[in-house]
DNA sequence: TAATGTAATTCGATAATGGGACTAATCGCA
DNA sequence: TGCGATTAGTCCCATTATCGAATTACATTA
């Protein structure tokens, strides 16, 4: 049949892949009560901490449900909301205790992955597909921070 | 900063960015009430119907789920269960009434996306992009379908 | 043909998500 | 400067999505 699968297959069957590796890995470590819809937001929890508006965007989850996710995270001790010096409204989602023990974990496995995909890949298609989506960026993330 | 964005992230930009174009276009024509859920699991359907635990395999839900949305996918008129003749156990799921309207729509702004992308990255890195997402499909997904 | 495996469904519980309204703080501009 | 418009976050609540476990019906195989 030589079906044409379609970009977004493509994507979604790559994203998945990494997203459930790197879960796994937490997981497998014994944080057995992360859910998905958790880890996707502490994924995107900045060094500095993220606002919460921010995060939902990145997520692309609605506030009450970053709220709602936040809230189990900080109950779990993996996350801490804290102040923001530049906006007394705003707080922001600090990355704490249980959470500071998982970066690590994902972050090796993020590792993995990447060495796996090179080597399926070969460093040069690696190298473009990380360019490529990149680039992407531009025009597909309103959210983009400036590089 | 020069934070370097992890390929999860970016994989997962791309992903949305092209899921939301689509049911957006689906949307816009008239057809509210599919959801993203759904969508998802419609996506899936080949040509000839698809069975349910594939479709679940595929979209990457429990059976359960892939059941539920398409019991809500055949109340909407999108789909329809039909019998397998290769296994009296299973039955096919098709595209069938309001689901046909559809598909030319999506595969319409499919086109645009990839138009838009190619514009942006140009006709190579899109071309290498393809490639190697097609490529990774043999070590990220354990139910591709042989070339 | 009995035992084992597979496709799909049902039931029930839980997780996730968003709409709408609300409070508090900040911003913008006349 | 002060007030209306905007923004960050929360609360309440209804709905949607998701899965575990058990069940039924058919297939496969020893």
């Amino acid at each position: 049949m030589s079906e044409e699968v379609s970009l977004g297959v493509l994507l979604f069957v790559a994203q998945r892949a990494a997203e459930n590796r790197i879960l796994e890995a937490v997981r497998s470590a014994g944080y057995t009560d992360l859910t998905l819809a958790q880890a996707r937001i502490a994924a995107r929890i900045g060094p500095d901490g993220t606002r919460l508006t921010e995060l939902a965007e990145q997520a692309q989850v609605a506030k009450q449900t970053a709220s709602f996710l936040v809230d189990q995270l900080e109950r779990s001790g993996y996350v801490e909301r804290t102040v923001d010096p530049a906006d007394a409204r705003a707080r922001l989602v600090r990355v704490a205790g249980r959470g500071a023990e998982i970066v690590p974990i994902a972050r090796h496995e993020e590792a993995n992955i990447e060495a796996e995909w090179t080597a399926h890949l070969g460093k040069r298609r690696m190298t473009q597909l990380r360019e490529a989506l990149t680039m992407l960026r531009t025009i597909t993330d309103p959210f983009a921070s400036p590089d």
